[in-house]
DNA sequence: CATGAAACACGGTTCTC
DNA sequence: GAGAACCGTGTTTCATG
């Protein structure tokens, strides 16, 4: 189900080139692959309908937008039920500082990626909104002291070209 | 520095807007926030000059693209000196399974977030491309069961509306 | 290739300091 | 009176059938 649709190297090109600015114009696209640009729009249509493109996304600069201050916080959840964690789930989606929020394994159960003001910032936001509630039962932090974005998202054997 | 851009109510909502979908015209903005298109493009022309917009990107599903398996690496990397740690950055940013990569304070140094296709290829690139090199002295790895996004970034005190 | 729409540049106007 | 912000229009480029 999840592979269900077939990505020949055209489709390969196309996301490989619209992950590097997903304002390219059809046209554009369609030059640099070898394709006419109408096929280039069914390929884009098609990969939106087949769930390969979720959405188009804004890159976002925090610390221009005067939270100069990144962290991870790991958080233990206990007792770990489904009628305690989704609730923690929607109000750690909803704090203005969460940027992205993961569901592991391992003894921490929760990683929540958050932009700050700064430490006292920080230090607000892990005590009043994470272990003064009482199914928080632990909560590791620790700063971003930097952070790379990575290669295009392709599938495994697609050569990087 | 960080800060220098001063942000009214219009560029905050052109912001809202625009990180649910960055596809939105001119037009259509305008029409949501209440000023004319022209001025729309003046406003993101300069959050664009500002730094505040980095730029945008496609948000893909990678078990669309026979990933299906999502993992965080945290790796200790030892002894922590610039001339082993830049090359090791440059190796992880180029392998096709990383996502992002973070730099933290704490007992590990780096979180590896990656994508494979499933446990045995993720067995293989902590083997081959992690605990194979000397530099890397311990890796912990954990699944991703789930992750969410979260709401709009927005400056501190910025209502949600 | 043709049509409709959007992006973008420019000039006029108003409001504020 | 000077500066900035906003608005409407005209031109170019693009999306789409």
């Amino acid at each position: 189900m999840a592979d269900s649709l077939t990505l020949d190297p055209v489709d390969l090109e196309i996301l490989r080139l619209l992950q590097n600015d997903a304002r390219t114009t059809y046209r554009d696209l369609a030059a640099a692959v070898g394709v006419a640009p109408s096929t280039c729009l069914d390929r884009v249509s098609r990969l939106r309908r087949g769930g390969v493109i979720l959405g188009h996304a804004l890159r976002l600069d925090p610390a221009k937008l005067g939270r100069s201050l990144e962290a991870l916080l790991s958080v233990q959840v206990r007792p770990h039920r489904r009628e305690l964690i989704g609730p923690f789930v929607e109000r750690v989606r909803a704090l203005p500082e969460s940027l992205s929020l993961f569901h592991l394994t391992g003894p921490d159960d929760y990683l929540v990626h958050v932009a700050v003001v700064d430490a006292a910032d920080l230090q607000r936001l892990v005590l009043d909104e994470f272990t003064s509630h009482k199914e928080v039962a632990r909560v590791e932090t620790r700063l971003i002291f930097q952070q790379w974005s990575c290669g295009p998202l392709l599938p495994p054997g697609a050569a990087a070209t």
